[in-house]
DNA sequence: TTTATATTGATTTTCAAGTTCAATAAGGGG
DNA sequence: CCCCTTATTGAACTTGAAAATCAATATAAA
C-alpha cells in the first residue's frame, strides 16, 4: 500500500516533468509512516528530526504536491492549521471531531456517498471530493 | 425571520449577562441582511459604509458572538477566509462548492441527517453540528 | 447620579502560509 | 564523464487573517 502511494507519486511526477529529489522522497516515505491528519508543522518537525536539512518551505511545498497527486487531501479543522490525511484509492471515510478531546473518529457510510451523487446529479453537478465532519462531543467526554 | 433571530440574539445575550450596544445592533441588522456566506471583512466594509465608527475587532468579537448565539456558524472554505452563515432554528443545509467558479449551492437531505445520528450513535457520540461539502464543477462550469 | 465593569477601536502582535532569490542539484545532450 | 539548462531547495522575508492589548468610553444597576 505504501508503495502503491509511491508509485502513484512517482507517476504523477513523470507526468508533470517534476524531477525526483532526496527531499521529496524523505517527505513522503514520513507522511506515510504518520498517523493520520498530520499538520505542515508536524510534519515538518518528524522530518526534521531525522533530517535536519530539510527546509519547512518545502515540506509546504511537497504537501501541496501530494495533494495535487491525490494521495492527500487538505483538510481544515477548527484550530487554524492545515492538516493533511492520507487518500486511498477510490476509498473514502468522514470524521467524528469531538470538540471536547479534539479526538478525530473515523467512518465510512456508503449510503451517504450514494445520496451525495444522487444530489448532485440533481444539480448537474460533477463530484471531485467531498468533505463530512461531524462535531461533538465523544463518549468519554459525554461522561 | 429577523425578528426571530434578534430575540435568540437578546435572549443569549440576557442569558450571558451582556450588555446591548449600539454595536452590535448594526452588525446584527447587517449581517441579517446579507447573503450566505460573508467572511468577516466583507461584513466588515458594509458595516463600515453605513457606520464608519465600528472597528474591526469588534465585528470579528461579535460575529464569534452569533456563532455561540446559534444563528450564524464558521465556516472554512479553501480560501484561508472564515466565512460566517446564518442558521435557520433545527434546519441545516450543506453546500456543494463549485471549484470552477467558487459558486455554492445549497441543499438539504434529511435522509443525509438521520444517517449522521445513527452513526453518531453507534460510536457513543453527540452531535453539535456538522459539515458537509461537496466538491466540484457545477453545470456550467462542465459544460 | 455614581460606580463597577463590559465594551469598544486603534494599534500591535501572532502565526500559518506563501514568496523571494541566490545557491544547489538533477538529468538530458554531447 | 562533463556541460548546461532548468527545477528545486532553504533561509529569510512578506503577507494576511485573526487575536490580543489597553486606555477611553458606554452601559446598567444601585
Amino acid at each position: 500500500m505504501i508503495l502503491q502511494k509511491k508509485k502513484t507519486f512517482n507517476e504523477f511526477a513523470a507526468s508533470k516533468g517534476l524531477r525526483s529529489t532526496r527531499q521529496r522522497d524523505i517527505i513522503l516515505d514520513v507522511f506515510l509512516s504518520t498517523h493520520q491528519h498530520v499538520s505542515v508543522e508536524e510534519l515538518y518537525l518528524k522530518v526534521k528530526a531525522s533530517n535536519p536539512g530539510v527546509g519547512q518551505a518545502t515540506v509546504y511545498r511537497t504537501l501541496k504536491l501530494f495533494a495535487e497527486a491525490g494521495l492527500a487531501c487538505e483538510i481544515l479543522l477548527h484550530d487554524g492549521q492545515t492538516r493533511y490525511e492520507h487518500v486511498m484509492a477510490g476509498e473514502h471515510h468522514d470524521h467524528l471531531v469531538c470538540t471536547g478531546c479534539n479526538a478525530i473518529i473515523e467512518f465510512e457510510n456508503e449510503t451517504i456517498e450514494n445520496l451525495q451523487e444522487e444530489i448532485a446529479k440533481r444539480h448537474g453537478f460533477m463530484i471531485r471530493s467531498h468533505k463530512l465532519e461531524i462535531y461533538g462531543l465523544c463518549a468519554v467526554c459525554r461522561a
